[in-house]
DNA sequence: CGACTCATTGATTTAGCTCAAGTCTGGTGG
DNA sequence: CCACCAGACTTGAGCTAAATCAATGAGTCG
């Protein structure tokens, strides 16, 4: 079997070196595996988790209730932490749910934070992690504060293509995207018609095409400038940290 | 002069208990102060900061341009540290600006990463500065995402009081709120114009008052239920972390 | 087949935007 | 001391992007 940690490795690499040992370290955690189907809940809100989740396989979402309806905060691909924070804030402020069928392994707190004592890069990274899921967090604010329904819908695309490509999950010109409208407009704050609309839209202007779960463009640049995307706040460069 | 380090001390103080030598640690940092007229860049955007800053007095924000406009994806009041990531991320994704005349202090990155390895829970309880960030980001998505005008700027106003109240600068009933209606609605998402007729509709449902900079409230809890705020991702409980 | 869930489209409504004009304030300079 | 000016606030009028409501396909699974 492929190892579990293989994509957070991945996702890791490409933000820093690791050292031999340290990819050693990360494979000998002890991670514990679950499958999920599509609409089940990971972590539960307000819950206080004794372990951190990863997403092996498939894709989550961190869900925030409010009275008028769910947001999805933050959607998260393999590689990704979904839970990392849980170490230091103890008590969920989100739930977490499995946007399609997913694998998720989970890792006790106390085998995190050991890692990083006995590894303080790899702690440093670890806190990289967070930190980088807050740079795509004021992303989104950004997105859905300040942009049009079209916009927002092509920056997605940009960002999730992106995303998945550094782990592999993603040709040069598309990718398999397995959220439903509903999910979509949970996501940009808009309701699941005009998602459709927008995507129609999109299709018409001749920036994509998007036919069940396969979301193609030609040109990814042309997306990328008509959605303003800017990958910075991803970081995907290579630096010491 | 009062220890410029005293707000953030409060500020972790809430969360965790912190040793008299870690309290030390804080105040021994090598702090520059440097004060900001409202309306100044304090970080420029994809520069790369030696140092990181942090609010000693005022308030300041987060910017991200986006081709149609500002969104503030963030507010620091005294104690916060605005750029804590940089750190790690190397490369700022969006720009700080004193949102009213300010003083910050900023401490070299090497000094901070010193200080996170001589005391590992200082440096986890740096770490637990950024979740706590990303925490009330995630708010900032739910708010914009979902929630309408009038209930937006009522969960703002919720949580400023409640930031400012753990570093005692609110009152039982209200606080300063030195923000112009454009900043305001460069925070919420909302356009200027708006903001002004929502704060007005507010007004008349009697659910605030608001004249120049004083926003006072009657109950705050018929502003915190209008508004469905819910501080548990504020994380103001003292846990061990 | 029948009961789902998801996607699609039309008709109508509405929250919030834009444009435009005015007021009120504090600061500056003659 | 007062005229002027720049920012910020306020209000009105009209517009538009997106929401809501409603109906209909289309695919899937027990």
């Amino acid at each position: 079997m492929r190892e579990p940690m293989q994509p957070f490795v991945a996702a890791l690499s490409v933000r820093d070196d690791l050292s031999a040992e340290e990819v050693r370290a990360l494979h000998d955690l002890p991670i514990h595996l679950r499958s999920f189907q599509r609409g089940e809940e990971i972590v539960g809100d307000h819950t206080r988790p004794g372990r951190s989740s990863l997403v092996i396989d498939g894709t989550c979402g961190r869900v925030v209730q409010a009275r008028e309806g769910r947001q999805i905060t933050a959607v998260h691909v393999p590689g990704d932490f979904v839970d990392l924070h849980s170490l230091l804030l103890k008590v969920m402020d989100h739930s977490v749910v499995a946007l399609s069928d997913c694998v998720v392994g989970s890792v006790p707190h106390g085998h995190v934070a050991g890692l990083c004592e006995r590894h303080p890069h790899l702690g440093r990274l670890l806190w990289l992690s967070t930190v980088i899921d807050g740079a795509i967090q004021r992303s989104t604010i950004a997105n859905i504060g300040r942009r049009s329904a079209l916009q927002r819908l092509a920056h997605l695309v940009c960002e999730l293509h992106t995303r998945l490509a550094v782990i592999g999950l993603a040709s040069p010109n598309g990718f398999t995207c397995s959220f439903t409208q509903t999910d979509l407009g949970d996501i940009l704050g808009l309701s699941a018609v005009h998602v459709n609309r927008t995507i129609r839209d999109l299709r018409h202007r001749k920036l994509l095409s998007w036919s069940g779960n396969q979301v193609l463009f030609s040109r990814f640049e042309s997306l990328a400038a008509f959605a303003d995307f800017d990958p910075t706040y991803l970081n995907l460069q290579k630096e010491p940290r």
